[in-house]
DNA sequence: ACCTGAACACCGTTCAAGT
DNA sequence: ACCTGAACACCGTTCAAGT
């Protein structure tokens, strides 16, 4: 007998494959050969797939720490994002249906010194810009490492900055004018 | 016997499984049986489930009408988007390996007076931005679908322009003054 | 040339039965 | 309480064999 099943255990080994395997590799089988265990084992401790793909959000984006510098907390984000593989798509799936557990962009709207409805919409406009970014650029990545494309861009660096600030200006028009 | 099996009889039974079912639901084997055919007849005419899903993403978009307001731009492709299920999602996967045949996305750096590198940059920008804006609106969407979630926002127009507005306001900053 | 039949190597999820 | 064994209803893809 090996040590006891928890839900912890779980999402340390789901995290372990996405960064492994990217998330097309990340399966319930494939996190329950890792842990030893036979797959219906893990729907003991977690509900189904879904839920245990929102703990990994979770941990991918780590405790946001608040701040209302938004070019900080967006560099941040996308900082977190691009430690894992495939973390946008992860991060983009979950925020779908359980934005509650992803502290650091539920707390984007505070960087903003707009009316709350606008703040929240500020906050959107700045969240799909960065996780679409990151999205495309880890994408290309995962179809480079199959060998589908050739290279990704040199460029991603430059472009997400460029993006980034018009982004940022454009949403502090109305308040710094 | 029936009508012989085209590439253009699969991308039309892809394209109305999608809008049936969902990108979930869009399998080999239901487009299939859309068609009354097995699944192994559909890999003589494409081939594999990538390269269908970009016929379908091009499907999607249709023939981009090049024009150089952005807004317009902007708003024709959210349209085009939201015509089918999922459909953000679909365009989204296939820009990362196949972006060639969408026109309507790659005709978008004409729509910026910049620099040619900056007029790319600046169309990624606002491609993730309506993606990104869209995705979320149909992922909600599939959510409530399936009963895990009761209503999406009723904000979804008003948000959508006041991130457009900004993002472009930012990306002409440079331009304008 | 075009399609079927049948298989291969997978999935997520459930659930009786064991300990 | 926790896990296994074994199944259910699926996947994408391949490929000999038929027509």
């Amino acid at each position: 007998m090996s040590v006891a099943l928890t839900r912890e255990l779980i999402v340390d080994a789901a995290y372990a494959v996405l960064d492994g395997q990217g998330l097309a590799g990340l399966t319930m089988r494939r996190v329950a050969q890792e842990l030893d265990v036979r797959p219906g084992a893990l729907y003991y401790h977690v509900a189904n797939k879904q839920e245990l793909l929102a703990e990994v959000a979770a941990r991918i984006l780590g405790q946001g720490s608040a701040t209302d510098d938004a070019h900080k907390a967006a560099r941040e984000l996308r900082d977190a994002l691009r430690r894992v593989r495939d973390g946008a798509e992860v991060v983009s799936f979950v925020l779908a249906f359980r934005p509650e557990g992803l502290a650091s962009i539920r707390a984007l709207p505070a960087a903003f010194a707009l009316p709350p409805r606008e703040a929240v919409w500020a906050a959107r406009t700045l969240t799909h810009y960065v996780l679409g970014a990151v999205a495309e650029e880890q994408n290309r990545a995962e179809l480079v490492r199959t060998g589908i494309l050739a290279d990704g861009p040199d460029d991603v660096e430059e472009s997400f900055l460029f993006g980034l600030d018009a982004v940022l200006a454009g949403l502090r028009r109305r308040v710094d004018l």
